[in-house]
DNA sequence: GCCGTTTTCGGCCCGACTGTTTTCAGTCG
């Protein structure tokens, strides 16, 4: 069983937990956490790192004693030091943290005075009202915990950036009606454009902030206000989103959006910078003694540290301070870069429009070309095409370029990749195409060897252009599937084939670390709507906000080809055809 | 526990809000 960054991530994280309880040194629970952090932000799994000889040492944030737990780790599957922690405080205390109002110092009298040591225990103990007799606590914090839980059995998770959307831009219009108000921005990892948020962060510029704070509780979406002062109030919406909103003044505004962006790694990241040159950075501004610098805007608040702008989508602490101040910050790819669209569906499978329907939106959409890109046979809810409907479709897309200009049709196809690799439909028909799009569509729980083969398998297939959606994931529904994608993102460089994102936002896959690993191997990664419907090419906008965050230039994505070279591209992959 | 053109020791980001206190610790972002 390989070992994830992700899975010693966690284990790192249960170590600050439990050192915290512990009431440890801060200083040392904030090592664990930064490491944690550095091994997520990592494109590389870290047993390869080890594998090729490096020392894990090299990584920001992990010293001697930490590369050996990782070693230890990756070479037995456990760690002593997370071992000898538990028989101290059980695993299940951790889940008390997640608690809102409880942290370390609170959970651990609740361990150690009442031997409460999980969330059963502390419901028994709350109701039996002996939590309001420890002191610390009060009437208050017993009934909020009463509340938390009964409210937590509903499980809340994360928001899909796109669905988050919807109430944060009405709730910004809201806002920004209130009197006096400057500008409203919703902040946080709305701007950083990840794929879900759990909670939206609002920055309001005003010159009083007691009607904005009036306006937010008038607010007729508002379900509950969590907590409310005079310039910061947190908000519970009717929807289950939990809303935060700040009100700075305008000589602020820079400084409090690059601190209400984040992400908080970045953040702590830079004010380290600027300790380092005796600034001192917070929400109000940066600061020389009591002397204000800067921070009207963003760009001032880098610039007196001696950076360039640096763009919300990159703030992850994945190495961007360390790219801008060698000058290295990659020029974003922006959605007026892409040329095309190489995946879409119609009404012959499971689309709901025409051929030429979809290509006169894809043309509205300022796009130069649209591949149309069907289900194949093995899909049989989507009506997939076998071989004699797939070429009807590709006679009636030769006849429809004749007809239209300022648009390309292209002939392509979703073929699914069966569970032995082999592709749904013979290379024969496959090779007359313009392209060949694959994609897992079944049998999503073959373990990682048999998966990664089957995959590898079906690009060694004589047609196979770009690998769609490659990990399956869905956003808040099916996890990904079990790959070895560094295997596989070595072999289409090695093929010269391609990788999609998916610009869908339940899927927006690939994700934005593993863009930037197939930016790093050199694979270009194709940015594709997977539309369904005219109006469906509007999530494009989704797949660039990804893009960005994986740090992708427009030279790194496919489909900001001119026609001409695209075609060259694809050629290369449909080359060996019989 | 990490880190170092001031340091191998002594630092480590910073402020708002709540509840429980009666001036502040704990929590959160």
């Amino acid at each position: 069983m390989p070992i994830h960054n992700e899975d010693i991530a966690a284990a790192f994280d249960e170590i600050a937990d439990l050192l915290e309880i512990e009431n440890a040194n801060p200083f040392r629970v904030r090592a664990y956490r930064n490491a944690a952090l550095t091994l997520r932000g990592l494109p590389q799994e870290a047993s390869e790192w080890v594998a090729q000889g490096r020392e894990l040492t090299e990584l920001p944030g992990i010293g001697e004693g930490l590369a050996k737990k990782i070693n230890e780790f990756l070479q037995t599957g456990k760690m002593s030091a997370l071992q000898q922690l538990h028989k101290k405080v059980p695993a299940s205390v951790e889940e008390l943290l997640k608690i809102p109002g409880l942290g370390p110092k609170r959970v651990r009298a609740l361990f150690l005075n009442e031997g409460i040591s999980n969330l059963d225990q502390l419901e028994r103990a709350a109701r039996g009202r002996r939590i309001q007799q420890l002191p610390g606590f009060g009437e208050k914090t017993e009934q909020k915990i009463l509340e938390v839980l009964a409210s937590q059995r509903k499980k809340k998770q994360r928001f899909l950036r796109a669905t988050a959307a919807r109430y944060a831009e009405p709730l910004r219009s809201w806002l920004s009606r209130a009197t006096g108000v400057d500008s409203v921005v919703i902040a946080g990892s709305y701007r950083r454009g990840r794929d879900t948020v759990g909670d939206l962060d609002i920055l309001v510029t005003a010159r009083d902030s007691a009607p904005v704070m009036q306006a937010l509780c008038e607010y007729d979406e508002v379900a509950e206000t969590l907590s409310q002062g005079s310039t910061r109030a947190t908000v519970l919406l009717k929807c289950g989103l939990q809303v935060d909103v700040r009100v700075v003044e305008q000589k602020s505004f820079g400084a409090a959006l690059q601190y209400f962006t984040g992400s908080k790694a970045h953040s702590i990241q830079l004010r380290r910078l600027a300790q380092d040159a005796g600034l001192k950075i917070n929400e109000y501004g940066v600061f020389k003694g009591r002397r204000r610098i800067a921070g009207k805007t963003e760009e001032s608040v880098y610039q007196s540290v001696g950076l360039p702008f640096i763009a919300p989508e990159l703030r992850e602490a994945r190495g961007e301070i360390e790219a801008a101040q060698r000058g290295k910050l990659p020029k974003l790819i922006e959605r007026s870069d892409l040329r095309g669209d190489l995946h879409s569906h119609t009404k012959a499978t499971d689309g709901t429009a025409s051929i030429k329907a979809m290509a006169r939106a894809a043309q509205a959409q300022g796009l130069d070309y649209l591949a149309i890109t069907d289900h194949s046979q093995h899909l049989r809810v989507a009506k997939g095409l076998d071989a004699s409907r797939l070429l009807a479709q590709m006679d009636a897309i030769d006849r429809l370029n004749e007809e239209i200009r300022g648009i390309r049709i292209l002939k392509g196809i979703e073929v699914d990749i069966l569970e032995d690799g082999s592709l749904d439909l013979d290379a024969e028909v496959l090779c007359r195409l313009d392209l060949v799009v694959a994609a897992v569509h079944y049998q999503f729980d073959l373990s990682r060897r048999r998966q990664t083969t089957r995959i590898l398998r079906a690009m060694d297939s004589p047609c196979f252009s770009i690998l769609a959606h490659p990990t399956g994931r869905l956003l808040n529904n099916r996890s990904a599937i079990e790959i070895d994608l560094d295997k596989i993102i070595q072999a289409a460089a090695e093929r010269g084939c391609f990788l999609e994102l998916n610009s869908q936002p339940d899927r927006l896959d690939l994700d934005d670390v593993n863009c930037l690993a197939a930016k790093q191997a050199g694979v270009l990664v194709s940015v594709n709507s997977d539309a369904h419907s005219v109006e469906n090419f509007a999530v494009l906008d989704y797949g660039i906000l990804q893009a960005k965050r994986g740090w992708l230039t427009a030279r790194d994505v496919l489909n900001t080809r001119s026609l001409k070279e695209l075609l060259a591209l694809l050629k290369k992959t449909m080359q060996t055809s019989a």
